[in-house]
DNA sequence: TTCTAAAATGCAAGCCTTTACATTTCTGCA
DNA sequence: TGCAGAAATGTAAAGGCTTGCATTTTAGAA
């Protein structure tokens, strides 16, 4: 009886409080426009029915849901997780509600989700990095839809973005290991193929080592998919070749890790065979043995501050703006000069 | 210019493909129900037009949005993340999109986040846990909103859930450590106010001991919030009372990590001084030196299932059922037998 | 070719809220 | 008390899609 008892509209709670519709969407949406005793009545009959807003036809008459939609390579990745959870408590205390898709780092994927999140009503989108196909971008400004890049910041592109200079950050880290003495280098790297980040890392690399006069044959790449086990992998391919590089590079932390395992598997020491240097310096940063020299990006600023400008945009108008932020080198036990 | 010509809908499209709106609508959401040639005229009028459905409409006239809301403590602790990650890939396949929302562990927020996530047009919820006022499930009953309980499995709760038993999980794991002798145990436990979780795994341990004999003086109980910075903190204090016991159960891994850190820095030796046990078995476990003795709990197992039993329930109607998974003992390096 | 049943398509009524505009009710002052 | 202007409230249209039902087209059998 209970549960077949249909859900009770914005009509029911005007019938009961004896006022109109209008006065009613008034009461919810502009409460000092109605005079106090109105409200009260409205009030208690909403309370009294179990009233909620039907939120279709909400959005369909106020032409926004006050929706964001957030599409992330995976939440697995604690670099994503910490930037979208610091996102969705910004959001919040704008009134906004966080959508999430993951693509599992794969473009076609996120093409879908990137529609999908749109047609589900998303009045903004957050995105990682830059590349995707011009077509994509198009579509979005047809549905009205603004996006914010992060996790990336490129000055030469002319779409806003909150993030930090990926190939600048690694080029600071590579220079320093550079005037530690190594001159064999390696990069464990995460896939480039549609992955800016990971690119603008490797890049920073090999402008470090230009700057150095270092020749780019001296920086051994290994590309690998994401995780602990690949990481050690990588690590073991590369310290079975012949040239073994004095200093490994690690496209973040998760692969540093990894890293860091096979080389006490092999009986190689950190730092003192080999540096392992990380980035991003999440929790397993610190928390590995021995703790790994890395990149401190601040995920949870990002994503903040990604928040407060797309409510900016949505609630004020306040075109998005460029914002770079800092990322840090943070030294802890993996990294020795060469002659220890 | 471009950007001033409005957002095409179906009547666009319709118009168009010079058909009807209801045969736009059915090529949407019913492909074949639709002759080949007219689906292939109205797939080109939208993809001519970049014509994306309008969510509101939708949601109102077809009164649901597959969207389906999932409302966690964070996405910053592993566990949720993981879970979440395989609940929306799950709820991809079945054409449903996820809704996020937080509650930093606290009842109120959670309380608004569940009217939030309706209101915002949920057709079903993931939750975590039992624990919450009467109050809101009338509330979801009255909306007509199917929530789902996770990462908990009461057998006496007549609502359902998909998860594991916390507090039989943990009894095993004790049972195991008082027989390898352990006789003055510590819990280092998140707290229990509103964390039916939490409660579970120490009302574990309390089970297991009363089945050896031991009476519950011998556990002592500190209550911490998230983080290992916490775990560590709780772990110092108790290793400096008089009595120290010779194993410290652990909330969670993240807790663990935090004792383990600490027993370095205090020069107790794990697992010779002291064991420590974990809970979770998140990726920090395996990495954390000694590796981590732990309660293996399938996260993305149940992210999966729930997403399952929510799609079928929506989907075809079939009903919500309680769900039981199995958790593991996983022994690694920091329990020990205490005559070592 | 004709007829019938099935398949494809069209028509039009909702779905529930917001909001511009119209109307009524106050409030305060002359 | 009467009146103007402000405040509060009401009326009704609009918003874009789905879907039950009606109609047309098609395919296959006779």
């Amino acid at each position: 009886m209970n549960s077949k008892r249909s859900i009770p509209t914005l009509h029911d709670v005007a019938k009961t409080a004896g006022v109109s519709t209008a006065t009613v969407s008034r009461c919810l949406n502009f409460p000092d426009r109605v005079s106090p005793r109105t409200k009260d009545k409205v009030l208690a009959a909403i309370e009294a029915l179990g009233y909620s807003p039907n939120f279709g036809a909400r959005a369909m008459a106020a032409r926004r849901t006050n929706t964001i939609g957030a599409i992330i390579p995976t939440m697995e990745n604690a670099i994503f997780a910490r930037g979208l959870q610091a996102f969705q408590e910004e959001l919040r205390l704008h009134g906004f509600t966080m959508l999430v898709a993951s693509t599992s780092y794969k473009p076609e994927i996120e093409e879908q989700q990137i529609r999908s999140l749109v047609s589900r009503g998303a009045d903004a989108l957050l995105l990682i990095g830059h590349d995707r196909r011009p077509e994509i971008y198009n579509f979005l400004e047809t549905q009205g839809v603004p996006a914010l890049v992060t996790w990336a910041f490129d000055p030469t592109s002319r779409r806003p973005s909150v993030g930090f200079d990926n190939q600048r950050a690694m080029q600071e880290m590579a220079t320093e290991v550079i005037k530690l003495g190594h001159k064999k280098l390696a990069l464990i790297s995460a896939e480039t193929a549609h992955n800016d980040r990971a690119l603008a890392r490797r890049t920073g690399i090999y402008q470090a080592m230009e700057g150095a006069g270092l020749s780019p044959h001296d920086l051994q790449v290994v590309e690998t998919s994401y995780g602990i086990v690949e990481g050690a992998n990588a690590f073991g391919e590369i310290m079975s070749q012949g040239q073994t590089p004095t200093a490994v590079f690690c496209g973040n932390d998760v692969l540093a890790v990894g890293a860091l395992r096979r080389a006490r598997e092999m009986g190689i020491s950190v730092p003192q065979d080999v540096s392992v240097i990380g980035f991003d310096d999440i929790e397993l940063a610190q928390v590995a043995y021995p703790p790994l020299t890395t990149v401190q990006v601040p995920h949870r600023e990002m994503g903040q501050k990604a928040a407060r400008a797309l409510s900016r945009l949505l609630l004020e108008g306040i075109p998005l703006e460029p914002t770079l932020l800092k990322t840090t080198l943070v030294y802890r036990n993996t990294l020795a000069p060469i002659n220890f």
